[in-house]
DNA sequence: AGTCAAACTGCAGTTACTGCATATTGAGGT
DNA sequence: ACCTCAATATGCAGTAACTGCAGTTTGACT
């Protein structure tokens, strides 16, 4: 009797929630990825360094990429998201970075694995790619949050779709910041998540007057 | 008597530069990816339009994408470069976005070219995200041009240094511009592309004073 | 006519990824 | 203890993108 639909995640989303399968799969391909290098790993290898089948592997990932980067989704942080939101101030940009990148670069699971990760994400440029892709599928979201605090600043003149509009296009300002930020990651210019990330705060805030026309 | 190394592109960067072959391919690849969707368009369908083999097609273009995207690379154009760098104005942002896009989607060789792989990149988010890319390639020369701009406007205490980490930085928010000029013709918010990169620079002057803290 | 190189082609192979059918395992109900 | 069921893992065959190699056509120049 055919049980048509078995396994996790059947081409739909990849989950790897936890399960000790997915798990294994992960740090075997980040081990091997930073052994070898992106391409010279393939699917088969981290199949048999993991023990499982191909089919089990694509199972739990939809790529092979997912299998590096990680497919736990970069979530806001509920209560950072509130504290974002409450706060008065001007910088959204710069206190956006904090949201999305702290938990998502460096808060994670396991701490080991999240470093190697790092590692391997940094060492390829199409990797690196792909990370930044996924810090792109929260920007809906972010524009939402930066909504918040936008339509306090918001000016007479100002509809409530200019202020949304804003917040797009300041999201995807947000996204700019992000990929500025993991450039420098990548540049390995030295110093924990958290400088780099004060780093880029302060050029930002050094910045951003200059640019706005008065 | 082995010709080794025959082909216009082999395994480098591809070339398309006017071949009639190339011009041939590129538009094939457009009409049936209008036609039937991206997924749906294998590169045999592709080859098999345009009377070339496969070999032939993957000599000229590196992947599908780029039969698909084009291979001209978005240039600047000389005199604009010139025309940014004398300006003397904040606007640094706004000046960038029609120096990058005007070129890049507007002009071009045919229009009717153009105005297909318009539309078939834009019906298609994947394509979408690598053309996208490639506006990313020029962010380096865009943050070289940017830095003109910035050196003027620098502060007192201020380095060489910073000016070039904060063209840098410019330079990604400008690529977040850019992305965000690139939804608002996928959502089809109606308009030539003129009108909506106007559009865009009336909103980013709009929301860039209000993210400058002060 | 002869030479040379650019462009085109065929073919076999690798790799990522998918659909389908099947086997295993473990928890729950009877 | 037995059956059920659903989640998970697997084998296998297939598709499609892309590559390397080797060979052929074409066209310009001598």
């Amino acid at each position: 009797m055919s049980k048509t639909d078995a396994s996790p995640a059947r081409s739909s989303g990849p989950s790897s929630r936890g399960t000790a399968t997915a798990r294994r799969i992960e740090s075997s391909a980040v081990a091997l990825v930073l052994k070898h290098g992106y391409d010279a790993t393939t699917v088969d290898m981290i199949c048999a360094d993991a023990g499982v089948s191909q089919r089990t592997f694509f199972n739990h990932f939809a790529t092979k990429d997912a299998a590096v980067i990680g497919t736990d989704e970069p979530r806001l942080d509920e209560s950072r998201v509130r504290a974002f939101i409450a706060s008065t101030g001007p910088d959204v940009l710069a206190d956006a970075i904090e949201l999305i990148a702290l938990p998502g670069l460096e808060g994670g699971l396991d701490p080991d694995l999240m470093r190697m990760r790092m590692l391997a994400i940094t060492s390829n440029g199409a990797l690196m790619q792909r990370q930044l892709e996924r810090f792109a599928s929260i920007e809906a979201e972010m524009a939402e949050v930066i909504e918040y605090r936008l339509a306090r600043l918001s000016t007479p003149g100002e509809s409530d779709a200019d202020v949304r509009e804003q917040s797009r296009l300041t999201a995807q300002l947000l996204a700019g910041v992000m990929r500025y930020t993991a450039e420098s990651l990548m540049r390995g210019d030295a110093g924990s998540v958290a400088s780099i990330v004060a780093q880029t705060r302060a050029r930002l805030t050094a910045v951003l007057p200059k640019l706005a026309g008065r």
